[in-house]
DNA sequence: CGACTCATTGAGCGAAGTCAACGTCCGTGG
DNA sequence: CCACGGACGTTGACTTCGCTCAATGAGTCG
């Protein structure tokens, strides 16, 4: 084994925006045994109801948790990006009452759950750190419940855009002025709550407003501000300590 | 103190429909000290922003957590019910990113924060306990999405009845076919994100499929398995043992 | 009896959906 | 090298679900 980046790397730099943790807790989750999966585009790599023992670190690509209704509707309810561990809730809870899917080629980090458990009860601290993620996706979910409730879609997609922006700059992915999201816009409309005809309206719409530009992936934002405003965007949700304490202090 | 059953009891109980408590456990956490607040109906408890230093467990009456739009308008994500720790994932992230506001007139048993820390310290189990509470909340949030984003407003409050049902029956709340939901159609609105007019007239429309009475907070559902098809409700999300094994073995 | 909250109804409007077609890019294979 | 096909994006015409505005019941409490 080199002394280079563990797999882990990014996993432990997301726990970190939001748990302190030693160096020693660190170690240990770097040793933490997995291997590499590859995933196409549009390719479904955990499917609903199925029991998992592993979960699944997003090492690159866009990933998206996702359920369907009976008639065949698709809700995208989750975006994972580098670093994220899509699946972590299984840990205490293996029946995936979601499915997973790659919304661009993605490279998966498979963890088996013992692994996980095995740290977890070592060291209280990332047992907690554990905690509080799952914490943190509950709270975008709850945001996403309110974005898609009570925003028109030129507001929610302007909400996205600064949500992903931030998201991606924590994970170290580009500049929340500059960025790239490799999805179609079909894929947004299942984020959204929308048709991908009416995202395609609505992106034309927020391009009008002359806060960002849009070209195929990449997007570029030239007024944060206006679009913050626009989108009623307040990143506390997010609960990354950085953006809490600058708040805070506010 | 007498021997009869403790104001924790519920939350137990809630918490043993996920996971397994040994009486040790369960000992350890009715040994919790708090105290009650009563909240007449319509009332915040909890402040967006703020910091809080205990968490309220719901013993009476029905708590929304909610967030707000800059222009005003309110989305309830969650709406918890007696034995429900409305605020858990304070425990791990103190900072509110949610109000809290009794629907119904409340009692809440408020267990401040260091209380549950040491017993989550104390016995793992139950700091797993938390954590797959927290990860249940997830669940439903994300289901709840799901309704918003890709159920129309008949199948979505259908949805909620069966939701709904389901929940207050294992909170020991009445039968999922008869309960009292005693709430306005303005904050059901604000639950399905809808205006209270529409939910009027989505109330008159299930009426009119004939699977469920409804007058007032009074509940009667005539035709369950009628009214979960057109709910197209799963209850596996809820995370609840007992469904998941009839579901597994079905 | 008012005053208030909550539920109900009607008429008109608008945001987003549906359906259908066409454009553009790109990889593949004859 | 170009023809074809498939995936994705764009546009227009029309429909519909749910919203807005406004008014009217119905129940409750001081």
């Amino acid at each position: 084994m080199t002394n280079t980046v563990s797999p882990l790397q990014p996993f432990i730099d997301r726990l970190s925006l939001r748990s302190s943790l030693r160096s020693e807790e660190k170690r240990a989750l770097c040793g933490m045994k997995g291997h590499y999966v590859e995933v196409p585009a549009h390719t479904d790599f955990v499917r609903l109801g199925e029991d998992v023992d592993h979960a699944c670190m997003v090492m690159n690509g866009i990933v998206a948790r996702f359920d369907q209704t009976r008639d065949g509707a698709r809700q995208i309810t989750a975006i994972h990006i580098r670093g994220d561990m899509a699946d972590l809730p299984s840990v205490v809870s293996p029946r995936a009452g979601w499915a997973l899917q790659a919304l661009s080629p993605s490279t998966i980090f498979r963890i088996p759950h013992p692994e996980l458990r095995r740290v977890a009860h070592q060291y209280p601290a990332i047992a907690e750190a554990f905690w509080r993620d799952c914490v943190a996706d509950g709270s975008l979910f709850s945001q996403w419940v309110v974005n898609v409730g009570r925003r028109n879609a030129l507001v929610r997609f302007a909400h996205l855009l600064c949500e992903t922006a931030i998201r991606l700059e924590y994970a170290g992915l580009g500049n929340r002025l500059a960025f790239t999201l490799p999805i179609t816009q079909a894929d947004m409309a299942d984020v959204l709550g929308l048709t991908a005809i009416h995202v395609n309206r609505t992106i034309q719409a927020l391009k009008a407003t002359g806060y960002v530009s849009i070209d195929r992936a990449t997007i570029v934002i030239h007024q944060w501000e206006q679009l913050v405003l626009l989108a009623d965007f307040d990143p506390t949700y997010l609960l990354i300590e950085d953006l809490s304490a600058r708040r805070a202090s506010a």
